[in-house]
DNA sequence: CCCGATTCCTGTAGGC
DNA sequence: TGCCTACAGGAATCGG
């Protein structure tokens, strides 16, 4: 499942095969993703140069001089740079050819991911202006943290998902983080200390760089831009591990459910 | 505003 | 072996 580190992996991995590249045709085999792809980005994006690719949150953002296209890959999309000729699976919904010959393919079997196009500044396109701060950023401190959760009652687990609050937390990183800062997850996020907050800004923060550094985390399908896994699934603590033993303390790894989401955390360690 | 539930989709795993 | 159901989740949107 595409975090942070998975769309930034897959942003370098991708960057030098595509920056610089121009668009020759886009083939659309599939238009219904989590929102249609709009009619105009074939006339928009063909014969555009891709001057830039940057990361906002989970949203890639490819630049052009006519205007910018957000690429969200959901939940199973990946992407990969091939040779354009190579044949199409299931689910390779969309290829972006370039003159070169190679092709940017986007595969997407759950359809959750998003292709759009902007000719405004895509930071504050309508699904990206209301973002909250990149966790890896210096903006994003405890003060901040602390700030923006008094008087909340909602579990601290959910309210660091909470893209309005930090970006690219999601599931993973979110039940990862709070173990490494001895938190339990149906805290309040209201009454959480100061304290605990620098905790836990300092442990998102590292443990999203150390996701990085590994390429991201695969649990069944995420590629990078070379088709290759990450590996900081090796690294994980308590994501996935229902019933096994705490890497400290040996107590099996609780599991419950936390706003629809599964919640793993060791019971001793996270209070 | 705040917060929890619902919704989209399909591959996979588990039960019988 | 094969069918059926439950489940996974990013995040917008809805309802209270």
């Amino acid at each position: 499942m595409p975090e942070l580190p998975e769309v930034e992996t897959t942003r370098k991995g991708i960057a030098p095969y595509v920056v610089g590249e121009v668009v020759k045709d886009i083939v659309i085999r599939e238009r219904q993703l989590r929102w249609p792809i709009p009619l105009e980005l074939t006339r928009s994006l063909k014969s555009q140069t891709i001057k830039k690719l940057r990361r906002r949150a989970k949203y890639l953002l490819f630049y052009t001089d006519n205007g910018c296209m957000l690429l969200h890959l959901g939940m199973s999309g990946s992407l990969r740079v091939i040779d354009a000729n190579l044949p199409h699976e299931k689910h390779d919904h969309v290829d972006i050819v370039f003159e070169s010959g190679r092709s940017l393919r986007f595969r997407d079997p759950r359809k959750f991911g998003s292709i759009l196009w902007t000719e405004e500044d895509p930071l504050l396109h309508k699904l990206i202006g209301h973002l909250g701060p990149e966790p890896l950023s210096k903006e994003f401190i405890s003060d901040y943290l602390y700030l923006r959760s008094r008087k909340r009652t909602q579990a601290i687990k959910t309210f660091i998902m909470d893209s309005r609050i930090v970006v690219g937390v999601g599931n993973i990183y979110a039940n990862e983080a709070l173990y490494l800062s001895g938190i339990k997850p149906t805290l309040k996020a209201g009454r959480i200390s100061k304290a605990r907050y620098e905790k836990l800004v300092r442990e998102i923060k590292n443990v999203l760089a150390r996701a990085i550094e590994k390429g991201g985390t695969t649990l069944r399908d995420f590629i990078n831009g070379e088709g290759k896994p990450g590996y900081f699934r090796n690294e994980l603590q308590v994501y996935d591990r229902k019933n096994e033993a705490c890497h400290v303390c040996q107590t099996p790894i609780k599991m419950i459910r936390l706003g629809q989401r599964s919640t793993f955390y060791c019971t001793n360690c996270q209070r």
